[in-house]
DNA sequence: TAGGTTCCCTAACGAACGTTAGGTAGGAGT
DNA sequence: ACTCCTACCTAACGTTCGTTAGGGAACCTA
């Protein structure tokens, strides 16, 4: 009576082989049997496993989002350890990374190949993607209000913020020569010369 | 005797049609037939204008570069005008948000749609999008030469900045709240302002 | 009036696509 | 020994894809 802890060790794999095809390729030039290919069996034994095509994009965009959801809930709901804008802002880039880094495949189609995604969950990704940007704005406006960061339009500067920090995932790769911790030191060191203004 | 001055003109509205189509859609998502059809003919028709599909997409992708290069030699290259690194990476960014705000849907091809080229164009494609990344690089060394800036990865620093300036071609458009000129002036602080330390 | 050019048409091609149907081999549980 | 389940197979379906062939109408040039 083991409660089913992981997923059909199997389903995970095509899911994997599956974001990085859909990455380097994006998800329309990706066929069916490409994946395939890539797990050494036919295009059709996939239909043992999965629903449909659009399932594994499903799979991989909503497994990212969820990711990206906890860590963001992480770096803000807990105040006892960053209960200042600065440190809030620094625990959410550092999250945000991490994130990123652990599995660029999947962050990276979650980053641009939710598009692809039939309507209703192309619309409710893309609330999810609001929400989240939403905690990003929050947190610089409440930094803006205690005087920690100056901004004079907090909507572009967090769209500015986020899409930099997505930049992560076109160039990333585990082996390279930069570590994800120095990333996340770079990173954060540069968001919050972003929220704090010196020239002049 | 006119010397060939612009381009056939419905091969130009070809081009704007699929621009706007590669954008939201994707190049491999978008049929020869979803072009035609935003021109109102046949899809075998466009065949008397394009050579390919890939010839459109390549059009648009090597025109918006080299707009592109254009903007960051007259940024760079004056430096009558721009004598330091702050007025050279201000005019720099000012240019590279005016060419995405000019046409947004090309900008967003050149972005995010050159990886559907074929090997070679899309090698050229790195080439000359690695020379211009080398040209911001250049200009942040300058600055932190200089002692206008300070830096501890220029290189890290150089594709957070191209990745921060790039997301504007998925969020601007040209009937939106934001005028061109606010964004360049607001891209402007931003980008000057990652590159000068303050905070802490 | 004749010839050429431009722009679009219908029809069709072979290839690749996502997906379904039906079957087989092997291991696990009883 | 029997059944079930997992994991894969081959074969085929209807559709859509990029592209070619060949032709017709409208217009310009001479």
């Amino acid at each position: 009576m083991a409660m089913h802890a992981q997923m059909p060790s199997r389903r995970r794999e095509i899911e994997d082989a599956a974001s990085v095809l859909f990455r380097d390729r994006g998800y329309a030039a990706t066929s069916i049997r490409d994946i395939a290919r890539e797990l050494d069996i036919r295009g059709a034994s996939l239909y043992a496993h999965v629903a449909s095509k659009e399932d594994v994009l499903w799979a991989i965009v909503d497994r990212t989002a969820s990711r990206f959801e906890r860590a963001a809930d992480d770096a803000i709901a807990d105040r006892s350890r960053a209960p200042d804008p600065i440190g809030r802002m620094t625990a959410l880039v550092r999250g945000h990374v991490r994130v990123i880094t652990e599995d660029v495949g999947a962050a990276s189609v979650f980053i641009s190949e939710w598009r692809s995604l039939g309507e209703m969950r192309r619309a409710a990704v893309l609330v999810r993607r609001d929400a989240y940007e939403t905690q990003l704005r929050d947190v610089i406006a409440d930094g803006v209000a205690s005087g920690d960061f100056t901004m004079t339009d907090a909507a572009m500067t967090a769209s500015y913020l986020l899409t930099a920090l997505n930049g992560i995932a076109t160039w990333y790769r585990p082996d390279g020569r930069l570590g994800a911790d120095r990333i996340a030191d770079h990173y954060v060191d540069l968001s919050l010369r972003t929220l704090t203004e010196d020239h002049r």
